[in-house]
DNA sequence: GAGCCAAACGGAGACAGTCCCCGCTTATCT
DNA sequence: AGATAAGCGGGGACTGTCTCCGTTTGGCTC
């Protein structure tokens, strides 16, 4: 699944360039950065970062799909580490965190999960999905968590849980908080 | 706390047209609608626009405080037909259902809800808040909610559920499913 | 009603961002 | 080295934001 054809080196080098430049501009101004600024600053011509990336939105999941990869890894990771039940929290509080400090990332987990996205972000989307899949149902088994629950209604709480978190102040410190409430319900 | 001075006929005129092609065209094009194309189905300059409204977001706000102003009346209107716990709970769901439906209304309750926002969003931020914390305080002196709950952390709470809910379709077909789960819990 | 004047108008234009096009450069193969 | 096509890059069209300032007009006063 390489490439067919190997890239030229200068055109490796210019993606290369691009992507680090449009990580740090991205980290910096919030997704909405300047796209011809990014280019400026790799060195390059704003046709070349069009020319690799036609759109914003290629540019954003190539700078993140590792991200993404990262946090599917992650959960098998817990998974070894933890009993099921404790290992879905402790992988949905790093998620949600995840979604609140790097900036646009929860906007493209969004979409990575939902269908019809491009074709690596529906790739990374699986995997999460997958990943979250494990978790909801070795919790199940386990008789923690709720049986009739799906794996994509945990993924889609967790967004929700960062978005209430992110009203609070910047950084994620409430999430714990919203994730417990979540977890115990909100009944006496 | 009406104007100081009344406004001279045409600025009032011209004001309403503005707000009414805004309302048309924030629901049919998004928060991003162009605002030079809002003044020029107004009937008016773009400056008259910038005049009136220094931001997007003072356009935004001046376009939806009525909305806002609903939703805070509602939850007395629910409080008065409904058992505390039931009330809180309706209240919620048609929250979060109107945050999906009105293009911009979720963003502008968050930010109604923090503090820091301008004078009328505030204002109106305080409206929801207390009407908030009528129905929480009814259902936990009812018994039938956490004690520890604050107002603004089920406020919040419903900003997530919608923005969970936004992920599944277009319309807010889940928001009663993700709603239910926030109050009964993920645990077995 | 006529005349005054401050309030309000409106649109030209400066600016910033996106995105495409096409003549030029250069990596790669022989 | 020379051929050739892949790749470069920046100029420029276009769209949207927002300001500035000459012109218009509503609402007074007489």
């Amino acid at each position: 699944m390489a490439q067919v054809k190997p890239m030229r080196a200068d055109a490796r080098r210019n993606y290369e360039r691009l992507l680090e430049e449009a990580a740090v501009a991205f980290a910096e101004h919030g997704e909405g950065a300047s796209l011809d600024d990014i280019a400026k600053r790799a060195g390059v011509g704003s046709g070349t970062l069009y020319r690799h990336f036609p759109t914003r939105q290629a540019l954003l999941e190539a700078v993140y799909v590792d991200a993404i990869e990262a946090i599917a890894v992650r959960a098998d990771e817990l998974a070894a580490e933890l009993p099921p039940g404790e290992a879905l929290v402790e992988w949905l509080n790093e998620l949600a965190a995840g979604m609140i400090q790097v900036r646009g990332l929860k906007a493209l987990l969004g979409s990575a999960v939902a269908d019809g996205s491009s074709e690596v972000l529906a790739r990374c989307g699986s995997s999460v999905k997958a990943a979250a899949g494990r978790l909801v149902g070795a919790a199940q088994r386990e008789g923690t968590l709720r049986g009739d629950l799906e794996p994509i209604e945990v993924l889609r709480l967790a967004h929700g849980v960062a978005s209430a978190s992110e009203l609070g102040g910047g950084d994620g410190a409430h999430i714990r908080r919203y994730l417990s409430l979540m977890t115990e319900g909100l009944r006496a």
